[in-house]
DNA sequence: ATTTCGAATTAGAATAATTCCAAATTTCGG
DNA sequence: CCGAAATTTGGAATTATTCTAATTCGAAAT
């Protein structure tokens, strides 16, 4: 099995056939070639610039759609940051996002050790989180 | 001064001229007046749709430019969910945003007592926060 | 009151991200 | 290998939002 959060330098050929109950097709396995290589949160189109490379022949539309079967599946995750078009994260482990308003650059920022939401937020009796999301703009120090 | 944060029954009539240096027009007014009425989290159709009644002949271009104005002057606050629609939001009060999948309502979360983000999150030092986004999706309790 | 002039409003066109569609192709199970 | 089902493809359609250019408004000065 392939690690899906720290792979650097991956071909679309590494990938066993199916990842996740996703059938892998080709355009697939190119697509998600390119989110774990460049780790820099890259929009729809900027995959399909990126995946045309090395496959010509695929389209916008292909890359909306492996994309969407990837996200679904949990191989990837979506990242909207306001109004912005949605971009594309493999690291799967809970985290969230720092634009930094100067750079533009999209840092993956974690929680400190052992925080819970229900420590930190006012939520009635009952209520069950599905998705959160936090995202943060700002000047992101010197990492 | 009027409140911006409890106020139930406001007619456009009763906003003094400016709001935080903000010149008021009729359509600002009307415009500000509906999300203050109704705080439901409309969209700026929905805003539109209900400006209408009391003024039909605003624009949604006007509305969207009135939305924009109270936005940067920060009299109201957008809210972004994922990819839809931009909401709008006269709580003014840190705060995030809950929308329960079922009904689809968007409830307003608070921090408890005491949260500091630096308290919760790994962030390099040096960084400086300047916009914070928490949205969570799931089932709200009872409340 | 009237004039002036920048700001605001308006309707409609334009844009951009994303989704939809229908046809062609590929894949999988038998 | 065959047929059904899924996927890919290019282009059209959709949707939220922004832009544009013309008109109107409104406050301040005359």
């Amino acid at each position: 099995m392939i690690s899906l959060t720290n792979n650097k330098d991956l071909k679309p050929e590494d990938f066993s056939p199916d990842i996740k109950g996703l059938r892998m097709t080709k355009q697939r396995r190119e697509v998600l070639a390119v989110i774990l290589r460049d780790r820099d949160h890259p929009t729809a189109n900027d995959v399909f610039l990126r995946a045309q490379d090395r496959m010509p022949t695929i389209s916008l539309a292909t890359v909306y759609n492996c994309l969407e079967a990837l996200v679904n599946h949990n191989i990837v995750r979506q990242v909207n940051l306001d109004r912005e078009s949605s971009r594309y994260c493999p690291n799967l482990n809970d985290h969230c996002h720092f634009q930094d308003v100067t750079s533009g650059e999209i840092h993956d920022v974690v929680f400190k050790e052992g925080v819970k939401l229900e420590d930190i937020l006012e939520l009635p009796k009952g209520t069950e989180i599905s998705h959160l999301d936090i995202s943060l703009k700002g000047n992101f120090g010197n990492k």
